[in-house]
DNA sequence: TTTTATAGTTTATCAATCGAAATAAGTGCC
DNA sequence: GGCACTTATTTCGATTGATAAACTATAAAA
């Protein structure tokens, strides 16, 4: 679609938000009359815009920046039932969303998906831009080349071609993803972490996800497996001979303990409320049980966040917790056992965000699959 | 030095030892007649030569490979006493070595590491190309312009910008280095994971270092401590109560148990010799308390690779021991216990390599970060 | 010997980019 | 208001790096 130098303003552009030709200049390196050139062409084709001016000494400089509409993506998340889309644009600004139910087969879902485009077309309030791009995140296991799903247990879908089908039934071009890759990339293109090129997420619902932005580029690992945090053995006091077994066959998985399912089953088992916004509740009054149980899961996921800053040295760590969640115990709690199991560095630390996990967080992510490949070209 | 087009081509030449200029053109995608200029250029100023003819149908193709005396490079390991220098070639091959008693002050160190250069290329019996770079890995923090010393517990030296200070003593770029990231720059560049773009090292002595290459470049990570995972949380069975406590406050820490030290302090608590080579023969002969100990370090090692693996998923891990723990029995053990640590993946799972350390593993490895430089250019 | 296949070179050409000069559009001072 | 000064952006000719296509070289196969 671009040419490298243009995706270059493109990204940079995208980044900052605005950005002067003369900025411009300086970040990509270029000429002042090479972006001249090309921000002519991407002004001509509708995906730049002139913005306000900036006034200093001399003449004041034209902030440029991207055109919402020059383009919209679709994000799918196939993370929960139901699927959740989401038509976003330039922006990442979500334009309109709907759901459907999930259906079993991968050829009927599919199908359904692509059938439901037009709708979600047309519930956009505000005219939007032609779609460029569909993303689709998906939990489970995703071939190296990004085409298929090698492998989902919630969907129970092994070795599906979803670009190749999806080819098939529209020509719009798709793009696929593991969620909490889908995830972290939303993150790094329209969220918090703009412009940040090394830092992890760790996203807490009913599984646990980790997903990796190094060197400004998502890690996916040898086998698209990076960020595999749950079954990490994270053994608490007493051994991993009193810990859980876990379904992967080993005892003091991660996943065991800091679910929200694990959650659930342990207050359970304590005769406790298995509502986690209850059990939250009843920790923040003090009853000890309560307490104990969410001090077991954000000691685990703490002592998680400590080996990954040890072996990674991200500039960030984004933890995003349910919202069920959600609130100053838990947090306050996983941040505390970080801090004790974090080695000091000379030169500072990994910073902790914690955030609560958007509702169409996914979507979002999805959606970002697409813009990034607008946005920065196929290299990335 | 050389233009992007040139690097690719020296890049490509030093991953596959030689290539004709067809295979050039097809893996370095420019054209044929470029890489025909290039090479004349590079064959001109002595980097490449013509080698053997392939002969298929047609005309035979040449081969093109890095000339060894082209240029030449300067390893120096401050990783123990003594420090060890390295003469190597463009193929990485050792020219000269010798070896220089440390000195305290980092001035004196440095001082008399430059006036021993002469001598070193003196000792060169073939005669060598001129030096193009200093490398040098050290025992500490470096860094994030990789010019500075942050702090070196073992050296002592604490903000001592070296880069800095050896280019008022010589005109020849020095490069520093972590020593764990030195010693994979080396496995990467001229040892058995050449041409590997994803892999992790872990290397066990007297301490523990470990490093990461991904997508084919040095894992700093932000402030250059990725791989420090000598402190990671390696709980065995029966909890980190326990546990023996570690210099950095924690209990529990891979450190306290796998290093050559811990397993030494261990074997002396038994009352069994505290000379490793002895301790593995007893253990090999079937002794169960040696074996108790060599195989609480090995568990504890393969737990932290595990977690390792699962959070990188690398291709390959390679692991590094110590002279002192080669044979069958401390390896096999390492890798019974990340076999039962890690998640089986759908396509595939990353392999160990078991290596000896090489005696001067850090000065070649240093070695090589200057002939990163050369070959690869300053972008790597 | 002729044909065919592949390797490498030459040459005319193209597209991206640059440096320098020109132009645009303000501020501040008299 | 007018002039000096500053900075942003555009224009233009020149340069560079890479290319396609035609050409030469050299072998195996027919």
């Amino acid at each position: 679609m671009f040419t490298p130098a243009q995706y270059q303003i493109l990204t940079a552009i995208s980044r900052s938000g605005t950005m002067s030709r003369t900025d411009l200049a300086g970040v990509t390196g270029l000429s002042k009359a090479s972006i001249s050139m090309l921000t002519k062409e991407l002004i001509g084709r509708g995906i730049l815009g002139e913005r306000e001016l900036v006034f200093g000494q001399g003449r004041p400089s034209v902030l440029l920046g991207l055109e919402a509409n020059a383009a919209s993506f679709v994000g799918i998340s196939l993370q929960a039932d139901p699927t959740i889309l989401l038509l976003t644009d330039l922006h990442g600004a979500p334009r309109a969303r709907m759901e459907l139910p999930r259906r079993r087969g991968h050829e009927q879902c599919l199908t359904e998906l692509v059938e439901a485009l037009p709708t979600l077309l047309s519930r956009a309030g505000q005219p939007v831009g032609p779609i460029s791009g569909i993303g689709i995140a998906l939990p489970g296991f995703v071939s190296r080349d990004r085409t298929t799903c090698l492998y989902s247990t919630a969907l129970g879908w092994s070795n599906v071609d979803i670009v190749g089908y999806l080819a098939t039934l529209c020509d719009i071009p798709a793009y696929i993803e593991n969620d909490a890759n889908a995830l972290i990339l939303g993150e790094q293109l329209f969220g918090i972490m703009r412009d940040c090129p090394d830092f992890s997420m760790i996203a807490v619902g009913d599984g646990i996800g980790c997903a990796h932005i190094v060197d400004g580029r998502l890690h996916r690992g040898h086998n698209g497996g990076a960020g595999e945090i749950s079954h990490a053995p994270v053994v608490l006091d007493g051994g991993t001979i009193g810990a859980l077994p876990c379904r992967c066959g080993k005892r003091g998985c991660l996943e065991t303990v800091a679910t929200l399912q694990a959650i659930r089953a342990a207050a359970r088992q304590a005769g406790l409320p298995s509502d986690i916004a209850e059990l939250a509740q009843m920790a923040q009054t003090g009853r000890p049980e309560a307490l104990a149980i969410l001090h077991r899961a954000a000691s685990a996921l703490g002592i998680a966040i400590a080996q990954l800053i040890q072996m990674f040295d991200p500039s960030h760590v984004v933890i995003m917790l349910d919202t069920a969640l959600k609130g100053e115990v838990f947090g306050a709690m996983v941040q505390q056992t970080v801090e004790a199991h974090v080695m000091r560095r000379p030169d500072g630390q990994a910073t902790l965000y914690l955030r609560d996990a958007q509702k169409d967080g996914f979507a979002s992510g999805a959606a970002s699959l697409a813009a990034q490949q607008f946005l920065f070209g196929l290299d990335r």
